[in-house]
DNA sequence: CTAGTGATTAAC
DNA sequence: TTAATCACTAGG
């Protein structure tokens, strides 16, 4: 008779996240991250999503080193960065990389798996259910992904937000394109999507801005 | 399209 | 010290 598993099965195993931030974003799309907070458990699937690296990638909040914000970034794979944007929202990313390399996937959409009730009781403002975590800082908001996540080991049993490994994404229905709102690298097709979701995000551009390209 | 909001950072 | 920036969302 099996009693309590000694490791879960269902988490994503680190070395997933810790050889490149593009393999660890699309193997990020269809796992699933499930948050406990004090009203309940909610569920969602990963359908967006974008990779971000250190010192090459100016797009990146690791671009110009190491900073008190930042540092969960520079630390082994598979903790959440959540920082703080705009005066009022908070977006989550996993780190990626071994201790001491920078990098990561901001988590931009999600779709809710369960439970439905907890989430929409969260977000209630939510026309349709498909915009409950459609954006990196709603899907922060759902699953309460606040200054007190940061840091937090998503790959372990214990931690109050887990990442659930899910079925394999085919790859056709895997696409790509620039990140969202960000003004350097736009040519960097690092924003990863799965086709025909109705919770990825309207495609915006970054602003270009003068002398920058 | 634009207001709203505040931490973070580089520049002074 | 100050000011610009910012991987955004909600409401017209």
């Amino acid at each position: 008779m099996p009693g309590k598993p000694r490791c879960d099965p269902g988490l994503l195993d680190r070395e997933d996240l810790s050889v490149d931030v593009v393999a660890a974003a699309v193997r990020l799309l269809g796992c699933t991250v499930e948050a406990d907070t004090p009203d309940g458990r909610v569920a969602v699937r990963l359908v967006e999503v974008e990779a971000y690296r250190g010192a090459d990638d100016p797009a990146s909040h690791s671009f110009r080193g190491r900073t008190a914000r930042n540092a969960v970034m520079f630390g082994p794979a598979g903790h959440l960065y959540v920082y703080f944007v705009y005066g009022m929202h908070f977006c989550a990313n996993v780190s990626c990389l071994d201790d001491g390399e920078p990098g990561g996937v901001l988590l931009r959409a999600g779709e809710v798996v369960s439970d439905l009730a907890v989430a929409r009781a969260r977000r209630p403002t939510a026309r349709r259910d498909a915009d409950l975590a459609r954006g990196p800082a709603r899907l922060a908001s759902l699953l309460g992904l606040t200054r007190d996540r940061n840091g937090v080991d998503v790959t372990t049993a214990a931690s109050p937000v887990r990442l659930r490994s899910g079925p394999p994404v085919p790859a056709d229905r895997v696409r790509t394109g620039p990140r969202v709102g960000v003004a350097a690298a736009r040519d960097v097709p690092w924003r990863f999507w799965i086709d025909g979701s109705p919770a990825v995000s309207a495609y915006r551009p970054g602003r270009v801005r003068p002398g920058a390209r």
